[in-house]
DNA sequence: TGACAGCCCTAACGATCGTTAGGCAACCCC
DNA sequence: GGGGTTGCCTAACGATCGTTAGGGCTGTCA
């Protein structure tokens, strides 16, 4: 192994190593999963020694968080606030897909392993986690909602809606390839169509009055 | 643990035993992982030993593929062949998406390992399975297409439409709950009008002729 | 020049991993 | 009632797991 060839001693860039070996573990954890990692095969793949991955984190666990962070956080600090920006509904609806579907692209592994390796988390810092998530799919679904008020949408359940372009938009995480024949840029647009038109044409007959106020699903 | 009250050494009914140990080993597969889950802690809660296990499976990775075969072959050999029976292509796709929304909410654990676990596989049964996968992909692709030359679909895309149906239909896996607001059977419902209204509706432009030749993505 | 932090090392801990060898008791069929 | 099969057991193997203790080298800065 030993990918880095400046193992000599040299004291590199300051700080960036720690963000190299959380690069390094997302794609580990991505192609092989959480618990398919050891430090040792970790430590081997930087070039240095398990044990000494505990001079920069804590545990392992630890590690992984820092790999799933960066995509919660973006996504509520980064995505979120597209849909408070300026133009109709269906305008900012489709920023925010396209802003979601490109930072998928940019980073591939961390939201591999954020979509896969949550319940190795402990319980609080998994909540932490999930209240992230939980706070962008109600943004969504209000933002729906405020459409459908505003007669710019066409839609006879908001929140489900918004977990259906969940799915959508989170898909491209599972089959995205930087040399298939889709750039990830031409996808988000190709996307943000399929959302707004879903929102924008008539509605279809649905069977059945389903329309209870509980919490979630 | 000991989940078996009946342990006294009475056969119970022939062969089923083999297929209770899948469903188990589904649901801690599912809740920990694959790599997270280990043979003692399945036999334990089995109320057996770990060695026992080797009675009815040849390998730890046997059993997972046990657990996600289920998923994939009920996929090709039950839901796609409602695209060749009867009715118009959108009544024909919707009968799918109903039935393979429906076949999650039947098979949760499975189909949940099935999605994460695949890479723990050794090739050669990773690429019987992911080749099942292909086959399904293909083919709503196809449909797509022979709906579009049929006039009865708008879609620039079907390729790009086909795995854009496939993640959203494989979206409640994550997130379904059976004690939600909605039955799956209201879910299945609801996703197959919006896959139906997103190609009945006209569509929208696309910037650029992104039309290239390859294979996939 | 000396204190100090940053970064890595060797060595080892107890636990747990998947798996194998070999045996014992209860059932089926002839 | 003897042979075979089924289903489980105990015991143990070598490997690997996450983690800790403690030490050493290299730079910066007072």
């Amino acid at each position: 192994m030993n990918a880095d060839p400046s193992q000599g001693g040299r004291p590199a860039r300051a700080g960036s190593r720690k963000s190299e070996l959380i690069a390094l573990a997302s794609r580990m954890f991505r192609e092989h999963g959480y618990h398919g990692v050891g430090m040792r095969a970790l430590a081997d793949a930087a070039g240095m020694q398990a044990a000494s991955l505990y001079h920069h984190f804590r545990s392992k666990e630890e590690l992984l968080l820092h790999t799933i962070y960066v995509v919660d956080r973006d996504m509520v600090v980064e995505q979120m606030p597209l849909l408070d920006g300026p133009g109709s509904h269906a305008e900012r609806l489709a920023a925010l897909v396209r802003a979601h579907i490109t930072h998928i692209g940019a980073n591939r592994d961390a939201w591999l392993v954020a979509g896969r390796e949550l319940r190795a988390l402990s319980p609080e810092r998994l909540e932490a986690v999930q209240s992230y998530r939980r706070d962008y799919q109600r943004r969504i679904a209000r933002h729906i909602a405020e459409g459908v008020e505003a007669g710019e949408f066409d839609c006879p359940d908001p929140r489900l809606a918004g977990l259906a372009i969940l799915d959508l938009i989170n898909g491209p995480n599972e089959w995205f390839d930087p040399a298939g024949r889709l750039t990830i840029e031409e996808i988000a647009d190709r996307y943000a169509d399929m959302v707004v038109r879903q929102l924008t044409a008539p509605a279809r007959t649905v069977p059945g009055g389903l329309t209870t106020r509980d919490e979630d699903t």
